[in-house]
Parts: structure tokens; C-alpha cells; sequence
DNA sequence: CATGAATGAGGCTTCATTCAT
DNA sequence: TATGAATGAAGCCTCATTCAT
């Protein structure tokens, strides 16, 4: 048998890395040359794994997506169907989570002249509403939201309201306490005038 | 006599041309020379009223939070302290204000290494937060909203909730009608369940 | 009349700023612009009064050599035909001697392409030994030297020695005393053994 | 298994290049694409063996320094220590030699502002007065010079000479004959009065 | 599979110079 | 006479990528 290499394993190596280096010094500033390094690899196998940089990207940027997934799932595990429990896994409180939102956000730059990275990156936007639309429909069913409530809407307003919550969080944490940001997907939801 | 120049009127010039690429192509995909070509300028002269490629950036960053804030001026002699109408003079519906919301979202990325940047962000931030507030507190002296109105945690509540809708509107238009947007930012005031 | 300016006191007074700049950044990092601001002139009217940076450089160089040549001829009135006195008025001991030598060292390397200036610079090397011959003719005609000394061959030598002496007390001064200095120009003459 | 090169090979080729173009134009008139192209090489190549140019004229420098004292080491082994060819060896009368002489000269300027190199320059200085001083230290137990001579004066006269001398060889070699040379090295060392 | 070598393109910046006023 | 504006060339360096081993 031939010594085999787990690609997939690889690459979640070379995401991992890219990561934390975009969170530290931005996308702007994130070259093959520095994920190699930081990874431990010769610039070239990072090619050999990758066709290309915005591959790459890709796949990092699909990774940190899956990931955050993850960790919605974790909270629904834990906590039931908690509308702010979830929101809250998904908001730039965690080093994970940063990597996530750093990523997303630069991404929206390169998705201006990507039509299939933008295509994506909305279809995300879809999903995450899905999701949060079922959180929703779950918190209902368990009467922890008054019946008739449009599941639809709010998950939009919830979504639209993390991901602004998000930016400013993640750049600016001194402005958002615990309690600011609790109390704010709380009205969203209806919990509190 | 040398021929005279104003600087600030080639600068503005500079940074239309260098907003309207990089709503275009994208920050990242932007050089000083296709500035400069856009701009009918040639490489040096950017560099001649630029000290830097940062620099140029800063005042076209500077020079679009001014023409967002001279759009709200509008609004407001327009509508009187109406907050949507407010609002939504600074989401971006029109092309002058996707220019904005274009570079405030790509200097985020860079904001991550730069930290006089990510300071003038953030400071931007709370100015748009007290601007809102003012209009908030306009609107409740003229009636419009009720009396005891925390403009303050209304205000928070809107810039970020203004921050989700532009993003999202920004990359995905045709997911967000006109009455959809006005219907969030509704819920958000209050003015509707 | 109209108003006229002194073409040469202008030109010396960049020749002045010039050779100040090249002794503290050396000819490398000799500018026009730099050469401009430091004079308080605009860069346009260095290209007024040069026809171009090279024969910017050789009016400097020859201003130089001319302001060696009058310390020389200073030395004389002094202290007569003093050899030592002579030579030690050529060293770099002073700040202005500094910027003789540090302009006569930088061109050389100009001197490799450009043989008018090689050409030049090798005429002045020339001149300099008669002059000192003269000043060998003199001592020995004042009895300070030996009837008989071959001015021409101890001219030739100590030039030779002064060249040596110059570049490296201009670069390392702490490692030449005074006494040194003197100690070799003296045994150069045959004052001592 | 890549294609392995040795490093200090390569970059001596390059030295050598670099250091026949200073001779024929001109350290001022170097640069790294003019480097890269006469080695045959592509620009980035050369960035890829050095970090800088200034790293690269570093190591230009310190090629052509051992060089030379490879040379005086021949002329050694050759006609034992004799004081004469030692310096002889030093001298630009071969087309090696030159190139030693013509970097080291042009280095003079850069090291106005560069305290590292002008402490190497310094240092290497020293280093050849210490060989010179033990050639003649050798040249004494030899009977080639008298017992009682003060090496170190000695030395430094001779090797400040031999500064002289060899700039003025390098620039006007026709007003230098080989008997006038060895001439001047015989008069400092005193076999001759 | 993995590597260091090598490349060509392109980045930003600076310079000496000329032009129009 | 004197100026700021403007230019084109060229500088060094870095990058993503491909090649030969």
C-alpha cells in the first residue's frame, strides 16, 4: 500500500492556519508563503492541495462556515431550542467564532468580482436564515414564543441583526457588553419592549 | 506664475474615481494605477497628492463618510426627524451610497493591522450612533414617536441593525424589496408589531 | 534695470547646502528636491541654474576644490612655507575640509563612467602636487628642507599619503590622533625618522 | 526530491558579476536587474539568495575583502615576507584587484549612512594593518629589515599609503609606472632614501 | 508525494526633469 | 525670474505559480 495522505485532513490543517492568520493581520495581508510557513509545509504543497489561492480560500472560508454551523448545533444540544442561546454561539464571542466572522467579512470584498464566491456567500446568508427560522419554529412548538409567530420574519430580522451585531463586536468589543448584546437580540425576539 | 491647483478638488476627484472601482472590482483589487488611469492621471500624480497608498485610501474612506453624512442632512431638511426616511438615505439604495458601504466594508480588513484605522472606525461608529440618537430625540419632540423613548439604546439598536441590512442589501439586492427593508427598520422604531 | 540676481551666489549657495548634505547622508542620497528644500529654493530653480543634477555636482566639486585650494593658500600666509601646516589644512579636520573629501570620494565612483569628470578629477590630483611642490621649493629656498630634495618625487609621495591619511581619518577620526597625523607627515618629509 | 543548489556558490556567482559591473559603471549605476541579467539570472532571483541590495553589496563586499586576502596570502607563499609584493598584491594592477578597490571606495559613501558597514569598513581597516604589521614582523626575523623596526607604525604608514596609492592608480594608472610604485613602497618602508 | 528553485508580472514609490503660468 | 504641477522612467521588492528533481 502506498503511504496515504488524508487530503481532506491536510487541508483542514491549512484552513486551520489560514484562520488564525487572518484574524490576526486581516485577508489583505494573508499570502501562500505565510499559511506554508505557519503550517509547517514548503509553499508548494499548499499548491499541490489547493489549484489555486482563491481555492484555497475556498475552502477555508467553507470550513469556518461548517464550523460555525457546529457550534449552533452545540448550543441547540445544550440548551434546547433557545433562540438567544443559538444567536449567541454564533456572535464573534469566541476565538473560533472571530475566525469565522474575519473571514466572512473579508470575503465580501473579493465576492464583488466573483460571481460564484457571491453566489455563495448569499446562499449562506439563505441557510442561516433557514436554520434560525427552524430554532424559531422549534422555541414555538416548545412554547417558549408565543404561537403565531412569523418564523419567516423574524428569522430575517435576527439574522440581519447578528450580522450587524457581529461587525461591531468584532471590532470594536469594549462597546458591547454581555448584557448590550443579550438585551438586543431580547427585543428582537419580543422577550422585552 | 505656477498654475494653480486646489489639492482637496483633485484629491475628491482621486477618491471618486478610486470608490466607484472599488465598488466595481473590489478594494483588493485595487492599484494606484488603474486609479490613476481611471482618473486620467498618470501613476506619479496620485503619488503626488497622496503620500501613500494608505493615505489615499484614509481620504477616500474620509470622503465617503462625508457624502453619507451629508446624505442624512438631506433626508433630514427633507423629512424632518423622520427616522426611516433617515435611515434609509444611508443604506445602500443608491449608487453614491453602495460606494460608501463598499470601503467601510472593505477597511474593515485592513482595520484588523491598523489600529488609527479601526480607532477611526469605531469612532465613526458612535458618531453615526449619536447622529441617530439626535434624530430619535427630533422625533420624539415633534410627536412622532412617544415621550420617554431611550433615544440612546434606540439609536444602538438601529446603526446596528442599519449595519446587517446594508451588508446584505449591498451583496444580495434582489432579496430585500423596498417595503421589506422599511418594514424591519419599522419593527426596529417600534411604529409596527 | 530689471532686477538681477547674482547667478554665482546662488550657485554657491546650493554648493553650500549640497556639500552639507553629502557629508551627513552621503552623494547617494543626494536628492534635487533635498538640495531644493534645504536651500529654501524650489526644485525648478535648481534645473534653472543647473542644466542637470551632474553639472549641478561639478559646480560643487569645483567649488570644493576651490575652497581647499584657499585654505591651502590660508596656511601659507600663516605659517609660510610649513609643509606640515600645509598639508594639515588640506586634511579632513575640519568640518569644511570634511566636505572637500567627502565629495572628492563620492565622484570617484561617478568617475567611472564619465570621463570628463575622471579627467578632472586626475588634472586636480596633478595640480594639487605642484602646488605642494611649490611649497617644497619654498621650504628648501627658506632652509626649512634640505638643499637638494627632489620637490617633484617627495610632492608626488606625500599627496599620495595625504589621499591615504584623508579617507581614513574621515571615516574612523577616533582612530588618528593629532600627534599621529603629524608623526606621518613629518617622517613623509624626512623631519624625522 | 528537489533540485538542490549551493547557496554560497550561487550568490559568489553573483558577487563576481556585480562586482565587474561596479568596476565598468559605477556602484551608483548598479542595479539588482542589472545584477540579475548579466549573471543570467531573473530579478527575482537575486532577492531570492539576498534579503536586500544592500544585503547583497554587503556580501559583494565581504566576497571581494576575502578575495584580496586571498591575494596577499599568494603573494606570500610566493616570495615569502616580502613587505613589497605584499602591498604589490594589494594594489589594482590586476583586474582583480581593481574590482576590491572599486566597491571599497564606492562603499565609503554608503557607510555616511549606514554605521554598520562604517564599522566593518573600519574594522577591516585594522585587520590589514595587523597583516601588514606581521609580514613585517616576519620580514624582520627574516634580516630582510632591521631589527628594532616599530612594526605597527610601520604598518599603518604603509597600509595609509597604500590607500593612497591605490586610489590614485585606480583612476589615473597611466601616471603610475611599476618603478614609481615599488618607488614609494621602498621609501616607506626605508630601504631607500 | 514533496521540495527548493525559478519565473514573470506587477505592486508602490521616488526621481530628475519639463511645462504652463 | 520663479513656481507648483505634471510626467515617464526606473527603482526595489513581493507574490502566486510552475518546474525539475
Amino acid at each position: 500500500m502506498p503511504r496515504i495522505v488524508d487530503h481532506q485532513q491536510r487541508r483542514d490543517a491549512v484552513a486551520r492556519v489560514a484562520l488564525s492568520l487572518i484574524v490576526e493581520h486581516g485577508l489583505d495581508a494573508l499570502t501562500v508563503r505565510k499559511v506554508a510557513r505557519a503550517a509547517g509545509f514548503s509553499t508548494a504543497i499548499v499548491s499541490h492541495y489547493f489549484a489555486d489561492k482563491r481555492q484555497m480560500l475556498l475552502y477555508v472560508y467553507r470550513f469556518a462556515v461548517l464550523r460555525a454551523a457546529g457550534q449552533v448545533r452545540d448550543a441547540l444540544d445544550a440548551h434546547g431550542h433557545d433562540v438567544v442561546a443559538c444567536l449567541e454561539a454564533l456572535l464573534p464571542l469566541t476565538p473560533q467564532s472571530r475566525e469565522y466572522w474575519a473571514i466572512w467579512l473579508a470575503l465580501w470584498d473579493w465576492s464583488t468580482s466573483d460571481p460564484e464566491l457571491s453566489a455563495e456567500q448569499n446562499l449562506q446568508v439563505r441557510n442561516a436564515r433557514q436554520m434560525v427560522a427552524a430554532v424559531v419554529e422549534g422555541a414555538v412548538a416548545e412554547g417558549r414564543l408565543p404561537a403565531g409567530t412569523d418564523s419567516a420574519m423574524l428569522a430575517r430580522r435576527l439574522v440581519t441583526m447578528t450580522n450587524g451585531l457581529a461587525v461591531q463586536i468584532l471590532f470594536d468589543p469594549a462597546d458591547w457588553s454581555r448584557e448590550q448584546i443579550r438585551d438586543v437580540i431580547r427585543y428582537e425576539i419580543g422577550l422585552r419592549s
